[in-house]
Parts: C-alpha cells; sequence; structure tokens
RNA sequence: GGCCCCAUCGUCUAACGGCUAGGACAGCUGGUUCUCAUCCAGCAAAUCGGAGUUCGAUUCUCCGUGGGGUCACCA
C-alpha cells in the first residue's frame, strides 16, 4: 500500500489498504506500507500520520514501513544504469516549472510498443504506449518522479501484488514499460473499482464526506467501518454481512472484487455501526454516551448520575451512531429525564375534540395511582400497576396523556420506563402539576 | 476529444449458459402495549438497447448508448 502524504486520510484510501491488508493476511503475505512523498511541495509529515495513525485505528498494521524521499540515492543508482543501457536518457530542456531556466530532466526512452498486462478483477488490458511519448521519469537524477520510484520500489521490495484504485489502470503501462528499462519483473496487478459519491463521480469533497477522520469523530465505529468499507466492492459469497476484522482476514479474496464503481452510501454505514454497536458491552457504550452527552443536558436541574444511568440503555435502543447522542442531546430529547417539561397543554389530549378538562379526572385517577408507587420501583412493577387502570378506561385514553405530561412530547419512550428513570415522587410531581394547570386554565 | 475501464431493483450485491432473477439497506403496509424506538411479517422495486452464437443468454461475441477514470518536470 503506498498512499501520497498529500492531503487528509481518504476512506477510499483506507479501504484500498484494507484489502491489501486483508489479501496479505489470508495469503500469509507482507504488507507493506510506503509513504510516497516524492513530491516535496504537495507532502507533508502530517498527512502522513494522519495516514499512519487512521489506518492503525482502524486495526490495519503492516509489516514493513518505508519512506521514498528517503531513497534518492537509490533511484540514482537506477537512473544512472537506465541511462548507461540506454533504455533513459538525460534531455537539456526548458523548465516547465520555472519558464526561462534550462534543466536536464531524464526521460525514458519508449520503445513505442503494446502493452498488455493481465489485471486479477479485469482481465487482459492492452494499451498502444506510443502517445505515451518518452515521458519525464525525473526532474533531475537526485529528483525521480512517482512511475519511476515506485516501479525501483516494488523491484527493490519484491512486491508480487499491487492492489490499487482503478485510476491507476492508465499508469500501468508507463510503470511497465520503466520495469523492462530497468529489468524489473512485473508484479500481479489488481485494480479496485473506485468509491463513487452520490453524484457517481469519484468519492470526493465535493460530492460526499471523504475524510477518515470524520467518521470517526462522527462516532463510528471501526469495525462497522471496517465492515462496511470491506464490503463495498467485494462480496463474501453468502448473504452474511456482519463480519470482523478477523473474519475477513480469514476469508477476503481478490475474486470476490466487483469491477463497477460502488456509491459510499451512508445510510448502510449507519445500519451496520448499529449491528456492531450491539456488540459493545453496556460499560463502553454508558462512557461513549458520557462523552456525547452535552453540557446543556448536565447542566439540567435535576441531573444526576442514577438519572443518567437508566436512561442510558434506553438511548442505546434509539441511535445507529454515536455522534446522534449529541445531536438527540442538543435538540431537547433527553430534557425529560432531568427537567421538568414544558408543553403545549393541548398536547395532552387524546382525541382530537377531546377538552384538556375531559382529560383532567383520568390525570387525577393516574396521580392516585402513582402515588402509592415506591421510589425504586421498576418499569414491570409500575406497568402491573397503570396496566388494569389502562385497559378499563381505554389504553390510549391514559398512557397517552400520561406521557405526554411526563416528557411533553407527542414521542418518547413509554411512561413506565420514564417513570422508572425519574422516580414516581417526581411522576407524581409532573402529574399533579398537570392537573394544576388545566384547572388553572378553566379560570 | 484520444486512450482505458465499467453496466442486475433508488443503493450495495447474488445467480456451473437452464426454477416465479435471490439477499441486504433505504421506502411503504401491517402486527408486537398509546406515541417513538426495537423486533416480526408482508409489499413494491432491476438484468441499458440492438444484432449474433445456442434448444435456451443476466451470463458468451459484436455494435450502439450511457456512466466513470485518465491524459504533469503531481501522486
Amino acid at each position: 500500500m503506498a498512499p501520497s502524504p498529500t492531503g487528509h486520510l481518504h476512506v477510499g484510501t483506507a479501504r484500498t489498504a484494507l484489502y491489501n491488508y486483508l489479501f496479505a493476511k489470508r495469503y500469509g503475505g507482507t504488507f507493506i506500507l510506503r509513504s510516497e512523498d516524492t513530491d516535496p511541495e504537495r507532502s507533508e509529515r502530517v498527512y502522513e500520520d494522519e495516514i499512519i495513525e487512521g489506518l492503525n485505528w482502524l486495526g490495519i498494521t503492516w509489516d514493513a514501513f518505508y519512506r521514498q524521499s528517503e531513497r534518492a540515492g537509490l533511484y540514482r543508482t537506477y537512473l544512472e544504469g537506465a541511462i548507461q543501457k540506454g533504455t533513459a536518457y538525460v534531455s537539456e530542456e526548458e523548465s516547465k516549472k520555472d519558464a526561462g531556466k534550462t534543466v536536464q530532466v531524464v526521460r525514458l526512452r519508449n520503445p513505442n510498443t503494446t502493452v498488455t498486462f493481465d489485471d486479477e478483477i479485469r482481465g487482459e488490458i492492452t494499451f498502444d504506449t506510443t502517445e505515451l511519448g518518452d515521458f519525464v521519469i525525473a526532474r533531475s537524477l537526485d529528483d525521480a518522479l512517482y512511475h519511476f520510484t515506485v516501479v525501483v520500489d516494488d523491484h527493490e521490495m519484491g512486491v508480487t501484488h499491487v492492489i490499487r484504485g482503478e485510476d491507476h489502470i492508465s499508469n500501468t503501462p508507463r510503470q511497465i514499460l520503466i520495469q523492462e528499462a530497468i529489468g524489473a519483473e512485473r508484479p500481479i496487478y489488481a485494480h479496485l473499482p473506485l468509491l463513487l459519491g452520490a453524484d457517481r463521480s469519484k468519492l470526493s469533497k465535493r460530492n460526499g464526506t471523504v475524510q477518515l477522520s470524520s467518521y470517526r469523530d462522527a462516532g463510528y465505529l471501526k469495525s462497522a467501518l471496517v465492515n462496511y468499507l470491506a464490503l463495498l466492492g467485494w462480496n463474501p459469497g453468502t448473504d452474511e454481512e456482519i463480519f470482523t476484522l478477523a473474519e475477513l482476514e480469514r476469508i477476503f479474496d481478490l475474486g470476490g472484487v466487483q469491477k463497477g464503481g460502488a456509491i459510499f452510501d451512508i445510510e448502510k454505514l449507519k445500519w451496520i455501526n448499529k449491528a456492531h454497536l450491539k456488540q459493545v458491552d453496556n460499560t463502553t457504550f454508558y462512557d461513549t454516551t458520557l462523552e456525547r452527552i452535552t453540557e446543556r443536558v448536565r447542566a439540567l436541574p435535576q441531573y444526576s448520575e442514577e438519572r443518567f444511568a437508566k436512561l442510558v440503555p434506553l438511548i442505546r435502543e434509539r441511535v445507529s451512531v454515536a455522534g446522534e447522542i449529541t445531536e438527540l442531546a442538543n435538540s431537547g430529547e433527553y430534557d425529560f429525564a432531568f427537567a421538568e417539561p414544558s408543553y403545549n397543554p393541548t398536547l395532552i389530549k387524546w382525541k382530537d375534540d377531546e377538552t384538556p378538562l375531559e382529560t383532567l379526572p383520568r390525570l387525577q385517577k393516574i396521580a392516585e395511582i402513582i402515588a402509592v408507587v415506591p421510589e425504586g420501583a421498576t418499569s414491570e412493577e409500575i406497568k402491573s400497576r397503570i396496566w388494569d387502570y389502562a385497559v378499563e378506561v381505554g389504553k390510549g385514553q391514559v398512557l397517552w396523556p400520561l406521557r405526554v405530561v411526563l416528557t411533553g412530547k407527542d414521542k418518547s419512550p413509554d411512561p413506565f420506563t420514564v417513570i422508572s428513570i425519574i422516580g414516581s415522587s417526581e411522576a407524581y410531581r409532573r402529574v399533579r402539576n398537570a392537573c394544576d394547570t388545566i384547572l388553572s386554565m378553566r379560570d
């Protein structure tokens, strides 16, 4: 895997690295990470750090690491060898970078042949290399360019398989020509389909979120990202869709790789993340929730660790990505647990034509029931006390207004669970207050 | 535009040349304790077009169309 540290770690780069890693693991090969930082103007160490950190976060590890900027001497040796053999030559010409200045670039002597290579994923691909001309392979003897350094390194490092994005297909004939010029063997190529944005063009900042770190920041689990990225463009040959990295290491195969590009679908990622979230243990999820819940919620008048702990399981059932916890917390979704709700009294009515005054007797009856519920009762115990009355009068008649006065919302967890979180005395207060409000409206 | 790659539901995909083209996400409907969520059940949804090979084509060949990639003294 040979990324260039010229920008943030792209999810497409992460997927390519993952496929390389899985392929190496599956067949007991060696996975090399090579930082292609030969362009000093575009390469930055912070990006290299980000790539390393990001891949490690995903659980992708390598057996060897190289940095091309530290291998200029090696490239020079090969450059001189090629010039000596006459397969490359020094050409004195006007610099394209600074006009007017004369420089000595190294060009490949193009034999102008037809190059055919066998792609593991696509089969035979043929190019006429004539149109390539005598392309430049080095700015100077000490400044080799990408195509040349790649070929030298693959040769020196004994690379057998080059698994990379489809956007490199057109680079392959150039690199094959260089291989032949320096007498290097040809590796096996496998060109992966591209990751696409919703507009079907190559996934980029224009048409989607591309930074791996933004998914991590949004709270996606690394295991879910690995799982989704593996499945985007590859299928295991079964209907199974949830995999761990360790499982993928055992079953990944280039044969299951797709030819066509795949749109990055955030909805499916969310679904996979939710599936992985189910595997997370309660303590970890508790900590995650604590991290993601906002200060505003923690500052609510009735906030306590006890109530928070009781709220967590309920949050767990309702989010697919940790970042949603922050969103929901900000929108006031969890306020009912830590503060008396405020709401429009007309929301209390069960039927459209019902007046609050007609609802009142039922709330008063519920208040009587709740008054004798012990403080630490479970939702099941609470339910058993209210249930008979609810069935007798009509479930919606009782449960809807109760839930509204407890949470202030038309959509929320069921009232029994809510009472078990806030406690029966607080629940009693909220119901009583609602009754008082209704009575005061009459005047 | 030249060259190269690709083409099955909206999306990700399955289908030795051979069942009503299967699964998943999303969508819709219904059920599970009032709403939400979960879970369950169900519905809808695709082989780009045209020739050819064949008893038979999603699958093989050709042409067309469409989409994408790439055309640096970047990687």
